[in-house]
This record gives C-alpha cells, sequence and structure tokens, in this order.
DNA sequence: TCTTGACCTTCCCATGATGGGAAGCTCCAC
DNA sequence: GTGGAGCTTCCCATCATGGGAAGGTCAAGA
C-alpha cells in the first residue's frame, strides 16, 4: 500500500501520515525500490487510531501517550483513565470558559438595538463604559491581578 | 508614557503591542529622541479595547472591525452586531463540539476500571474495536465522506 | 515507444497569537 | 561612571495542518 491508499484507507491526509513519521508519532515506514512508503493493515490501525484520538480532543503528544499504552500489553488501565480524565477536565475547563464568554456576548448582544443608529451597549462594554446596570460581574474575564510584578520606577 | 507603562495600565503586553502595531491594528506611535515609542491615554484607552474584545475570544480580525466600527461615529449598531453574534454561533459550535467529545470520554471513563489491569475500554474505542453497546453513535466524529474524490486505479 | 498525468519524494512557507531570548542602545539613580 | 532596568530590533518556538514548488516514478493509452 502506497501512502496515497493509506491516507483513503485511515483517513489521515498523506502530508500528516509524513509529519507524524516526521515526528516520531509513528515508526519510519520500508520503502520500495523507487523510494515510495510501504504501509500494512497494522499501519493503518494505528493511523486509524491517532485519527480517532485527535477527533476527541487529544493533543498529539496525549495521542502518542495512548498510542503507547495501547501497544503496551502489560500497561494498567488506571495510566489511560488518568490520560483521559485531565484531558475531560481541560476540555471542561475550555467549555467553562467559552461558556462565560456566550453568556456575556448574548447579554451585550440582547441590549443591542442592532438597527441603523450608532449607539451600542456591545462597543460601550468593549471600551470600558460599564454603564451596565449591575450585571457586569457577569462580563467577567480580567483578573484584578496584584497591579504590577514590574519593579520599576513607575512614574505612576 | 513609555510601552512598559502603557503595558501596566492596559494589560497588553509589550510584546503584543509592538506585534499589534506591527500588523497594523494601532497606528504606528510617535517616537522620542531615543527611539522610544510614546503612549497616552487614548492610546491606552484602545489598547484595553483589544484586550476586552480578546477575553471576549473575538479574533484579532474580528477585533480590528470592532476598533473600527467603535471609532466611527456614524457606524450603525447592526454592523456591531452582526460581529458578535456571527462570534456567539461560532463559540457555540465549538463548545458544542467539545460536548460531544466530553460525553463520549466520560463514558468512556465510566467504563474503564482504572486499576492494574490492562483491560481498557477507552483504548478498544480509540483502536476501533467498538464492543460498545449500542451508545455507539454518541462516539460520533468521522462523517462519512463520500469515500474518495480520488480519480485513482484504487487498487483497493 | 512516447506522452500524459496521477502519484510519490523532499523542502520551504504560512497560519494565529503569544512568549522567549539575544544583542545592543538609553536613561536614571547612586 | 557604573549598574541595572528598560527600550529597540531581530530571530525562533509553539501546535497541527495545509499549500505549493521542483523533480522522480509508474502505468495506461495513442
Amino acid at each position: 500500500m502506497n501512502i496515497g491508499q493509506a491516507s483513503d484507507a485511515s483517513g489521515v491526509s498523506a502530508k500528516m501520515i509524513r509529519y507524524y513519521e516526521e515526528i516520531g508519532l509513528i515508526r519510519p515506514m520500508g520503502r520500495t525500490g523507487n523510494n515510495y512508503r510501504v504501509y500494512g493493515e497494522e499501519e493503518v490501525h494505528v493511523l486509524r487510531f491517532i485519527k480517532r484520538a485527535r477527533s476527541l480532543g487529544f493533543s498529539l503528544e496525549e495521542t502518542e501517550t495512548l498510542l503507547k499504552l495501547w501497544q503496551d500489553k502489560s500497561r494498567e488501565s488506571a495510566a489511560v483513565k488518568e490520560v483521559a480524565t485531565a484531558h475531560i477536565a481541560d476540555l471542561e475547563r475550555r467549555i467553562a470558559e467559552m461558556q462565560g464568554m456566550v453568556k456575556t456576548l448574548k447579554h451585550l448582544a440582547h441590549c443591542c438595538g442592532g438597527d441603523h443608529r450608532p449607539n451600542c451597549p456591545i462597543l460601550d462594554d468593549l471600551a470600558g463604559d460599564s454603564s451596565a446596570p449591575g450585571d457586569s460581574s457577569a462580563s467577567g474575564g480580567d483578573a484584578p491581578l496584584p497591579a504590577s510584578r514590574r519593579k520599576t520606577k513607575k512614574v505612576a
């Protein structure tokens, strides 16, 4: 099987297959006399594994860990579960972050006329004109930050 | 005000301030005789605007659009609202995508012993051994794809 | 046999937003 | 005048992926 067929069979682009080889995620493939890479069913299986892991949001680094665990027949499932739960926590953190953005934006968009007039609470918020009623807590972000780690003379 | 003070006042790193100038998001600053950039209150206000927009997930490109609208006193709020609602839709799409991942991962993690034994449904899923009960629809992903846009001989 | 064109190879570049760090200047306080 | 904080520019790295050029290879059809 050439790289094109392996790509079709696995759903991973030829470009990516070469890249995965380059970074050591998969072993260098054997070559035919014409210098073409040769793939077998096992390699395709590995590529599908990678694709599935990526589709679940695992980074290539995490994918590499999972791949090694998969190939290590004496692994402990606890190790796999640990990688998965850490990833779940990361996803949930990012989801919560984006949901916060959505909440704020929906509120602002709701308050915005969306008409021909220039008056716009969305821009007012971005500009820091927090003339919003009491809801400004929802527009979170900007953690207070202890003001300055800088050791400067700070004319301020 | 030097760049360091502007950074402190706006919460945008000096590195980023220079970058924003380089890509044309903000105008090139005036320089003092020693070639230092000089900032005033207005520039800091712009930087804060950018920071706020970024914290709500807007890309730099969207931020640039919003910035121009902000500075265009004859804007129509509809234009602003359009940018915001498109961004909300994008965020919601990405949230849904990640929630799908979380759902699948939680199911798999729940089914995984997480002990010293090698047996692991998480790896089984990644490997494509969908010995999962009926729930395989939730493990979605991989849109069917019309098989192949390739015009090849495809030994298949 | 020659041509065509689909396929393969390597190499370089681009993305988006940010940080790190080097080399060399300026400025200020002591 | 010296030390060090701060400024300047320039280059590189991240993460995963795609685009494209230049050139070699193979197979099918004229």
